[in-house]
DNA sequence: CGGGAGGTTGACAATCGTCAATCAGAGTGG
DNA sequence: CCACTCTGATTGACGATTGTCAACCTCCCG
């Protein structure tokens, strides 16, 4: 693949070869899909729910969230996204889209059609599988903010959003797993774990209280025992569903 | 396929057909799984949580939950499965399970080991590729369900849960849109909803009183406006990802 | 007839939401 | 460099949806 230095799709290609066994055929066929790179920046939106997606996009910088509104026009974030993602499969195979992706920061993706990414997985079955699986583990993710939202309190709530950060910002190599900054508002983490922003704030403000959590400006963790915090937040690494090196990370 | 008219699998055939366009040789080569039927009682366990499966199952008849037990013990039903439904595509593929899988009725299932589906998707990408789309499908309802439990109030949640049922029982051929037996006491109700089981009874009494529902028996419920229900639900099918005829259903 | 699971109800408690004011920090123009 | 402004963070007082506890009822089944 030295042909392809330069693809934007490379980081696709990380992400990907994880759970196949590529050769280099099928390396190159990813990293010659047609795609065309463009600036979303803050606040964007990568697709709309009930329009039609004819697009699939890879996250090269920034941060991206779905979410749905509901009836009262609440809001619900049902999973945030960084460097690496591969967004919106989802969404637009199933043609509908049943949510909406909107850009938490400026951000560079990489949008590939619909149609080529469903023609290479079915020439190219391992890449096909590999995506499938990617999906997968998205799915596991919502499965635990299900839980997360349902059957915990405000404080294990926060703890353990706070903890899935650390972890994917690391593994993202955007961060220490001790020491990050928040990409979101305190109204951002409301949404993502059906709160109010104000009982975002106390929470907040309480596991700094029990040394769980500092913050130099309101936006940036450092978490002192990460173990601590992940028994605050009933965090388990499982769901995550992390290569061999990367769940070691959980063990700071 | 005339030679596999026998096979337990046809109803996996008909589920993936609609996302596929299948030759005969797809059919047969879902309908030649290796598989094996099995009769589990109610409460029985299909997967545990930390556990690594290798077979996925194929429901026959019956009803089976998804769930998640969190540290205070409180238990979160993540989705419903019922008739034809292809249960535990998500965690065999990835290795340790993260959430358990259990019945609601006795039921029957087809298991189907991991591995013989994994050479269908590659060999037959167009069979993966239906697959991958009943996932995302699936993965679709969890968003819907992060949703539900995450901004709205119990009534909404309730009533959304109520038409959610009514549908998919009625896709699957077990009952009528606007009167049908609930296959789970209200404690199920309470863990899908993130809610008590007292404040389930007494949502659902409300919802009698309100004249959405009545019930004959406890778990009888018949529908007498469809639509206000749905309103009242703020429920909108577009998460199902129904084909053509079956969303139509919705109009009653 | 006894036992058990699940449904129903009431009284009371508490987590979390609402409303509203104030504060802090970043960017902008003069 | 300083007022001005805007977004987001913070805090307090109060309210309400939902949870807890506990009793009792109903139906089913051996």
């Amino acid at each position: 693949m030295s042909d392809h230095d330069e693809s934007a799709l490379l980081p696709m290609v990380r992400k990907l070869a994880y759970w196949g066994d590529f050769d280099a055929a099928d390396q190159s066929a990813i990293l010659d899909l047609p795609h065309r790179t463009k600036r979303i920046e803050r606040n964007g939106y990568i697709a709309r729910e009930r329009e039609t997606t004819t697009h699939s996009c890879l996250l090269l910088s920034g941060f991206a969230f779905r979410h749905k509104i509901v009836v009262d026009g609440a809001r619900q974030i049902l999973a945030i996204h960084m460097k690496g993602d591969l967004v919106d499969l989802q969404n637009s195979f199933l043609g509908v889209a049943d949510h909406s992706v909107q850009t938490l920061t400026d951000a560079l993706v990489a949008m590939i059609p619909r149609d080529a990414i469903k023609q290479l997985a079915l020439q190219r079955p391992r890449v096909g599988m590999a995506m499938w699986y990617d999906t997968l583990v998205d799915a596991s993710v919502f499965r635990e903010w299900i839980a997360n939202v349902g059957r915990r309190d405000a404080h294990t709530r926060v703890a353990h959003l706070l903890c899935e950060f650390s972890l994917r910002l690391k593994v993202a190599g955007l961060g220490k797993a001790t020491d990050y900054e928040l990409p979101m508002s305190q109204e951002h983490i409301a949404d993502c774990t059906g709160l109010t922003p104000v009982h975002v704030n106390r929470t907040l403000k309480l596991l700094e209280k029990e040394n769980l959590i500092s913050r130099r400006t309101s936006r940036s963790i450092r978490i002192g025992d990460w173990n601590r915090l992940a028994d605050a937040g009933d965090f388990d690494t499982n769901y995550l569903h992390l290569r061999e090196g990367e769940s070691a990370l959980a063990r700071v």
